[in-house]
DNA sequence: TGGATACTTAAGCAGTCACTTGACTGTCCG
DNA sequence: CGGACAGTCAAGTGACTGCTTAAGTATCCA
């Protein structure tokens, strides 16, 4: 259960941003340069590029200078493996509620007893 | 573009420590009291409580308490709403390529002069 | 060459985070 | 009653965040 990830830690770090969500969300759909990236942000490049490193530093942004512009793109696999963390958590959810249902269905007279050591 | 979302931080920053995922992995096979859920981890009881807090203010976790015995379980809605944003990034990323393939099959000879604006 | 352009580095600062320890409040049970 | 149990409150601490300003470094272009 490799829920102690430092990998799974810095992506959902980083989402847990509403300007680096809004850069995300701008790299989607396309590549862009750091002013580009900064222009509708409201505060200073350094704060930019700042953002910038930690998508890099977890893999969610990978990016390349060209004569003096950087160019940023999303790197969307690891966008994947959050995505697959939750959707682990709620599948899993899930199943142990239809288990439940289905025990219910078969036994119609008992005191609700859960809690629990389903291990 | 609702990425300025004080929910969606709340939720990804909740998700970006790996003792709260241990809760929630364990939450997500049913519900259980604060010290089951303080049982196998490494650390003081207030401090498994605040981790608790800080799911139940995303809206995460609720929990009702019993006598002294305090229970709490997943809120799965929450959890989705975390998945469809990564979700919604991730398939806007996949349809800029498809439409990407589609002028690159229809015009072969071309410089490649990509580069953002797709507005 | 020399001035814009596009970042980059460094330092500093207020605020938040993840803990800790220690003291306390209720509840259950013999 | 009285002690164990389950949880809670409060204060403190060291590390990390998200920003800032000021001062660089490298291109590019007229």
């Amino acid at each position: 259960m490799p829920n102690h990830s430092e990998s799974l830690d810095r992506v959902f770090q980083a989402l847990a941003d509403g300007t680096r969500r809004d850069i995300v969300a701008r790299l989607v759909r396309g590549p862009a340069s750091v002013s580009q990236l900064a222009q509708p942000l409201d505060m200073s490049l350094p704060a930019v590029m700042q953002h910038l490193q930690v998508l890099e530093a977890c893999g969610l942004v990978r990016s390349e200078k060209v004569g003096r512009v950087r160019t940023c793109r999303i790197e969307p696999q690891v966008l994947r493996t959050a995505e697959e963390w939750i959707a682990r958590q709620r599948t899993s959810w899930e199943q142990r509620l239809d288990r439940l249902d289905d025990l219910l269905a078969q036994q119609p007279p008992e005191q609700s007893s859960e809690q629990g050591s389903t291990s």
